[in-house]
DNA sequence: ACAGAGATAAACAGTA
DNA sequence: CTACTGTTTATCTCTG
């Protein structure tokens, strides 16, 4: 099963184990990392420079062009020809919408209002996102041994990657509203110039005001968007242009998602044709709501509608009631040019703030990745890795994590794993997959797991919600082996519970062995087909009594049955835990021995509790107690299906049956394959 | 300072 | 012989 091709993955391994003498290692050969990429830059950030200039006069011309409505649609047309458009551009922009059409739609002004926009817009999104831009440069190098820096490698890529989506979508809309028609660079690189969604009211009212165009024109020659070109030269992801050409990034659609892009062709198609016929189609996304049908206003509530007033963009006419809103609107904001230029202005007013929530996003992670870095030692921000082993790295969780502050994996968004109950069973793959872990050789060195304990975080449930953070970030979790066996073995994801365990294979699977040999919690069960490892869960919780010693407030609020809304999600999930343990009934907990397995999955009872809590509400953090008792009880009822198999212990035969590479195969498909070198 | 728990590394024996 | 697995032992680190 998984076990094929963790030979691939493993490659990596062999250097670390070698140097590994645990603790000395640590740092050593990942320091290196951030150097080199410094050396180009300043040629990178020069032709940059140079580059948006370029770009910022071709916007300029364009804009005049537009504004001085000089472009005859012919003109516009030659120039949408294969020979001036780069064929990936051609490619992408199969719903494009010609310069005419965009131009019956909105007037010069308007137009340069939405590009200037944008351009704000851009321009902050890529400041904001400089830092780690810039950080991606150090990512790309593929020097092997920094495996420190891999995870957050990979997460600035994977971040740069969408960034380029999102700017790669973002230039397909203004090609399709002809905004872009023939210099894509030129217009992207303008967009990046300067973004300030502040605008937004105004674009809306010039865009919504005809009338008002001359104003708008007005204004728009006395426009200087060189102002900008400053900021941009500086603010400009170093990374990402100098190792993407501009073209490129606006071809690079390549990198959009194709459902995205077969949306948006959909919601365009829906648009133009809303736009040529007077079919009385409603116009909306395909899909999506009616964003102002003749129907369905009448429920009493519109999305449009609020306060008294039309929510129209730029609208705000007040409207009595419904009755009166609906006329309004129908009058208003009728199937017409101006309110689907409207609609598009909105569509990327929508898109902008998509690209703001990735941005918000990505700092979040940032942040997270960072606080899981020892606070004494401040790494530049892709060194992480390189904290090797000195156990001083995390000597506390606390430390780490403050009380205030969840854990970094613990978020809300991330998904649950689905409840499963029934014995573990680890399989040796299983066990190869964790194996990966261990590597204080890499950074996050010794993390005291214990400490993890000490709080009691239920593991499986941390792993299970923050998943995709372990993933991706070479951070070690804050869980002992034991621990982390036990949920391997519990849970169905038979890949390693990290990237840092999976970048440790060898000392991952060393610690598995010497972990489930020493643990009385593990229980070796010889089959047929060879051993099972199980899981003794009474055993287990003797091993780790419940202590709330990391959160006194924890415990109070416990006694008290009050608190559980202002915990946040780890101490809930600790609580949960403890209280499970306590609460745990023979009958729900696995059986003396539940067997580990990979492939199986059991989920803890503990485990499975708290992702019942949090998929009840996304976030538990208002659980009540009564809400949680609730829970317990739902958790009794997978029992049934596994009580077998928790005797049983799937059978994975420990032994061959694993080979290490299925899982983390399994994980190197998950990750961007740079790292893993 | 001490003991206990956990993390790592490594040696060793057994097995396929 | 090689590669694993499983067991032990030794050494550290951290925590209580």
């Amino acid at each position: 099963m998984m076990v094929e091709s963790a030979s691939e993955t493993i490659r990596t391994t062999p250097s670390n184990q070698n140097g590994v003498s645990s603790q000395s290692d640590g740092g050593g050969g990942r320091e290196g990392g951030s150097n080199g990429d410094t050396n180009g830059e300043i040629s990178q950030i020069d032709l940059l420079h140079l580059q948006q200039q370029q770009a910022l006069q071709a916007a300029r011309q364009f804009l005049l062009q537009q504004a001085s409505g000089l472009n005859s649609p012919g003109s516009n047309e030659v120039k949408q020809s294969p020979v001036q458009v780069p064929v990936s551009m051609a490619m992408m922009s199969p719903q494009m919408i010609t310069p005419q059409q965009m131009q019956q739609i909105l007037s010069p002004p308007q137009l340069q209002a939405l590009l200037q926009q944008q351009q704000a817009l851009m321009l902050q999104q890529v400041r904001n996102t400089h830092a780690h831009t810039h950080t991606h440069t150090l990512t790309l190098d593929p020097l092997p041994g920094r495996h420190q820096l891999g995870s957050k490698q990979l997460a600035f890529q994977q971040q740069l990657i969408q960034m380029q989506q999102l700017q790669q979508q973002h230039i397909l809309n203004l090609q399709r509203q002809g905004l872009v028609p023939l210099q894509p660079t030129a217009a992207m690189q303008s967009l990046q110039q300067a973004m300030c969604p502040s605008d937004l009211q105004q674009l809306w009212k010039e865009v919504s005001g005809v009338q008002s165009s001359e104003e708008a024109l007005k204004q728009a020659e006395g426009l200087d968007l060189s102002t900008n070109s400053s900021n941009s030269t500086s603010a400009f992801p170093k990374a990402a242009s100098a190792h993407i050409p501009l073209h490129s990034l606006v071809n690079g659609q390549s990198h959009t998602p194709k459902r995205d892009r077969a949306r948006l062709f959909e919601w365009i198609s829906s648009f133009t044709k809303s736009d040529s016929g007077d079919d009385h189609v409603p116009f909306y996304p395909k899909g999506g709501h009616p964003i102002s049908s003749h129907h369905e206003e009448h429920a009493g509530s519109h999305p449009l509608y609020g306060h008294g007033e039309c929510k129209w963009p730029g609208c705000e006419a007040l409207c009595e009631d419904m009755g009166q809103f609906i006329k309004h609107l129908n009058n208003e904001h009728a199937l017409d040019d101006r309110s689907t230029a409207q609609c598009r202005v909105q569509m990327q007013v929508v898109q902008q703030l998509e690209i703001q929530l990735a941005k918000e996003s990505e700092r979040l992670q940032a942040m997270m990745t960072h606080l899981h870095m020892r606070p004494s030692e401040p790494k530049p921000f892709n060194q992480p890795l390189n904290l090797a082993s000195s156990g001083s790295l995390l000597k506390r969780d606390s430390d780490i994590y403050p009380e205030g502050l969840p854990h970094p994996p613990t978020s809300a968004a991330t998904p649950i794993t689905p409840l499963r109950q029934g014995p573990s069973v680890i399989s040796s793959s299983s066990l190869h997959t964790h194996s990966h872990s261990h590597s204080h050789t890499h950074g996050v060195g010794p993390i005291r797991r214990r400490n993890s304990d000490k709080y009691c975080t239920p593991i499986a449930s941390e792993l299970a919600q923050n998943c995709e953070f372990y993933k991706n970030a070479d951070v070690r979790p804050p869980f002992t082996y034991a621990s982390l066996i036990r949920h391997v073995s519990l849970s169905n994801d038979p890949v390693a519970p990290s990237l840092f365990h999976l970048r440790n294979t060898a000392t991952w699977k060393n610690a598995v062995r010497h972990n489930l040999s020493l643990h009385k919690c593990f229980v070796r069960v010889e089959n047929v087909k060879g051993a099972v490892w199980t899981v003794d869960e009474v055993e287990y919780q003797k091993r780790r009594p419940p202590k709330m010693t990391g959160s006194p407030t924890l415990v109070k609020n416990m006694i008290s049955g009050l608190g559980f809304g202002s915990l946040n999600a780890s101490y809930q999930a600790a609580l949960a835990e403890s209280s499970l343990s306590l609460l745990n009934s023979p009958s729900l907990v696995s059986p003396s021995a539940a067997s580990l397995n990979m492939l199986h999955v059991g989920h803890d009872d503990v485990s499975s509790t708290v992702e019942q809590v949090n998929s009840n509400g996304s976030c538990s953090p208002t659980l009540s107690p009564h809400q949680y008792s609730h829970q317990v009880h739902v958790k009794e009822e997978p029992t049934d299906l596994e009580e077998d198999s928790r005797s049983v212990s799937l059978m994975a035969g420990i032994t061959h049956n694993l080979p290490l590479p299925s899982d983390e195969r399994d994980l190197e498909e998950d990750l961007p394959t740079e790292d893993l070198e």
